[in-house]
This record gives structure tokens, sequence and C-alpha cells, in this order.
DNA sequence: AAGAGTACCAACCGCCACTTC
DNA sequence: GGAAGTGGCGGTTGGTACTCT
């Protein structure tokens, strides 16, 4: 597939948005919808790229966006899905309604994963004894050889829809049991339900595999 | 008060998947 | 079946705000 740079025309704005630009976007997003993003910035008069336009409304315009902090609830659920589906921001997003991928990826590298580093640097079980799951270690789980190795890590880097778990590549969960409850058990057939069934599944099998 | 270091987050880039022709 | 167009996703960057010394 031939590649399509965006803002590859000349004239493209980039960069941040004015309020201007944004309330353009808005009234005709209202008037129109968004049929096509790559035609919608000529139609409504923005020199911007139908690519801008889509994730300046997705992350930052749409109207049901919810903003500020995350909740501890909200921060559960993202450690717990992350731990399940790794860095699929998209599909941890559906599990949390207002919040954007893009946030959820931000809040992940500046809070989560620096928490997570930590907390693996006081190394291990014992302080997984204090217990919330926040601070619990995680398990290192090879979906190819079915071992579940007792190492702490959160190395996200290689859990992208590139690499998944399948892969071999180092599928990892929180050891703890919870994940079932919680995910599936609050999810089932949910909108991304099937596919976090799948990964569970699979770190399930690999777990009692030990 | 000012400079350095750090944290945060909006936005861009490149790639992949899906759809259409 | 394959090329082209488009949407969507995850990784990364760069600017700004904030904190520390």
């Amino acid at each position: 597939m031939v590649k399509t740079p965006c803002c590859e025309s000349m004239g493209l704005k980039k960069g941040p948005w004015t309020p201007e630009e944004d309330q353009i976007l808005i009234s005709h997003i209202q008037q129109y919808g968004h049929g096509n993003w790559r035609a919608l910035p000529k139609q409504a008069g923005l020199l911007r790229c139908g690519k801008s336009c889509r994730l300046r409304w997705i992350n930052y315009l749409r109207p049901d966006i919810k903003r500020g902090r995350f909740s501890k609830e909200e921060e559960e659920t993202i450690v717990k899905l992350h731990a399940v589906l790794g860095n699929r921001w998209a599909s941890i997003a559906t599990r949390l309604p207002g919040r954007t991928d893009n946030e959820i990826k931000n809040f992940w590298h500046t809070h989560l994963k620096k928490r997570i580093e930590r907390s693996q640097l006081q190394l291990g079980y014992e302080a997984s004894s204090a217990g919330t799951l926040m601070d619990m270690p995680q398990v290192v789980v090879d979906a190819t050889s079915s071992t579940v190795k007792g190492k702490l890590l959160a190395n996200d880097s290689l859990l992208s829809r590139k690499y998944p778990p399948a892969a071999g590549l180092g599928f990892y969960g929180t050891a703890s049991s919870d994940i079932s409850g919680d995910i599936i058990g609050n999810n089932s057939r949910s909108v991304i339900g099937d596919e976090m069934e799948f990964w569970y599944n699979m770190f399930m099998n690999s777990h009692h595999k030990m």
C-alpha cells in the first residue's frame, strides 16, 4: 500500500489548534457530520489535513470527552486492562467512557508506568503482600514456552498490535487473581469482551501450565 | 529572580487494516 | 486479485507549565 503522507501538500497548517479553528471544526461536524475526514477540512475551510482534524475532534473536541484527573477506579482499570491487552490503547479506551486512547496512553507513560517500575525496584513479592493492585509485581508469561517467570517488568514496547502476545514476545499480566473476576466478569460480551477474553484465556492457559 | 531539570500532554508521523473500485 | 483511498492505531516528539536549586 502506498503511504499517504499527512499534510503533504503545501500550505497546510500544523501545530496547535486555535480556538477559531476549533470552532470551525465543531460547527462543521455538528452541521454535516464527519463522513469523510480527508474532504472535511476543505469543506469546512480549514487549512488542516483530514488526519489532523480527526485527531483534534476525537481527542479534544468531542462533546463526550471527560477531562481532568483519572479516578482511582479508572487507574486500576487501566492497569488491569493493560496487563491483559498490552499497549492496545484503543481497546482499553473502549472500557473507559469519555477517555481517549491518547489520553490513556499519556497517562500510562507519565504516571502508571513509573509507578509500576518503582514498585519493581522495591522488588518483589514482599511488596505485593501490601497489596493494592497498583503495587503488585508483574509476572511474565512467555506465551511461546508457556512458562511464567517470577520476574518483574514493565516493558510495554513489545506489546503493541504489531507484536501481540500470541507472537511469543512476552505477554504479561499482574499476578492477581482478580483479573478474571473484574475484567471478564464485568465485561462479558461487551464491546471488547471477545477480544479480551481471548487474551485472558491465553494468559490463564499459560499460567496454569506452570 | 533566574536557570536547570522534570512532568505533562497535544499533536504529528508512520504503519497497518479495511473498503472500494 | 490487486491497486488505491481512507480510517485508525500506537509510538514519538516538542512545546509549555511546573518544580527545584
